[in-house]
DNA sequence: AGCAAAATTTGCGTGCCCCGCAAATATGCG
DNA sequence: CGCATATTTGCGGGGCACGCAAATTTTGCT
């Protein structure tokens, strides 16, 4: 990877990384295009070169996350199909190391707080929304390569794909809604067993 | 009901399917709110009194739809769970005589086309799927009282609402992909029959 | 190293959207 | 009928997304 790319990953991740900062430090509609674009050094013209929108730039991280699932699933062929999703899935979402130090947060508890106001803000929920469906297509593909379906003729690989966003967003949901007592991989274990049995009555 | 409100609701409805109607015809962008506004006798500031935005508009009879369905839900105590879901479900998305008189259309194979290039739409994606998140939090709450578990503490409310809300993405997905062989009717059973015996590989 | 080609960044201008505010208008009720 | 309450409308502001072309940076080649 030349230069060129590397500074291009570089500033990709400056933005998206300084609109959830901002976003979380003082909300979605007290973050300006242009002090997203400062934050990262670059001009305001260069942030809608990079993304389309402000939302875009703040659900990033999450989407990247998400299409990652269906990479790890495609390189699990053979194994039982629910267990390579939920390990897929755990291993996306663990606390990834960096993630955690990334945030220079004095505050945690400011900082969970100021997540908690972001992800209600609808236009953000519409644009995360929107990152879970594109990731979805995706861990269909992926699904249906492991199965052996066929994407445009069966339903299959997408209610699989759906079930699996349908569990992370619950798990984070969950998550989000409780004081983080219980660590999100149970959270995510417990949902993917829970379609895999049936969501039969608990 | 007042000649007031009798009046709002028919503004709303103007609204929100001259919008749709204009979107199939001539797509998202070309369609300004001032034209919405327009086709509806209404002033544009008087649009954004009802919708606060475009997509809003367009996606109202879907997020409408769904919503129903939690109610539907509510009125089916004491039956097993996945009969009433199925049920409520069916009876929500069944053609509605009313819905397909409305479109005054002489050329159906033109409207579908429309309505798919519509769908695609990134900006209504996210719409849509933000309606769905809506209607799921108020599925979960009826999941909650049929089967008496606790909103906030359990998954498992969380986790049926969204494979609800995956099972009718879905099959709209599959009808929308192919072309209308099949009834929606037997894709939605089927997905929520899937759902409810757990996805095994079929 | 030097230079030309290719890609990226930037500034500028445009069109549209969403909303706050206050005046005008319509409705409901005694 | 006339007042109190809602709704609609016009106006104006702030911002966002993007097309375009000029300026700058990177790359590949000699």
């Amino acid at each position: 990877m030349g230069l060129r790319e590397r500074k291009k990953a570089q500033t990709h991740a400056a933005l998206s990384w300084a609109a959830v900062r901002l976003t979380v430090e003082r909300g979605f509609d007290k973050v300006k295009v242009e002090d997203i674009a400062e934050a990262a050094g670059v001009s305001p013209r260069t942030f809608n070169n990079y993304f389309s929108s402000k939302a875009e730039a703040i659900v990033f991280r999450h989407l990247d996350r998400c299409l990652r699932v269906a990479e790890a699933l495609r390189e699990r062929p053979g194994e039982p199909l629910w267990d390579a999703i939920t390990e897929s899935v755990l291993r996306q979402f663990a606390p990834d190391a960096e993630a955690v130090a990334h945030p220079p947060v004095a505050d945690a508890e400011r900082w969970a707080e100021g997540v908690r106001v972001m992800v209600a803000e609808p236009a953000l929920r519409g644009e995360m929304s929107r990152a879970g469906a594109t990731a979805e297509a995706e861990i269909a593909a992926a699904v249906a390569e492991l199965t052996g379906s066929d994407l445009r003729r069966d339903l299959y690989p997408h209610l699989v794909a759906s079930a699996v966003m349908g569990a992370v967003n619950t798990a984070i949901a969950h998550h989000l809604r409780t004081d983080a007592a219980v660590p999100v991989s149970r959270l995510l274990t417990d949902a993917l067993a829970r379609f895999a049995a049936g969501l039969s009555t608990p």
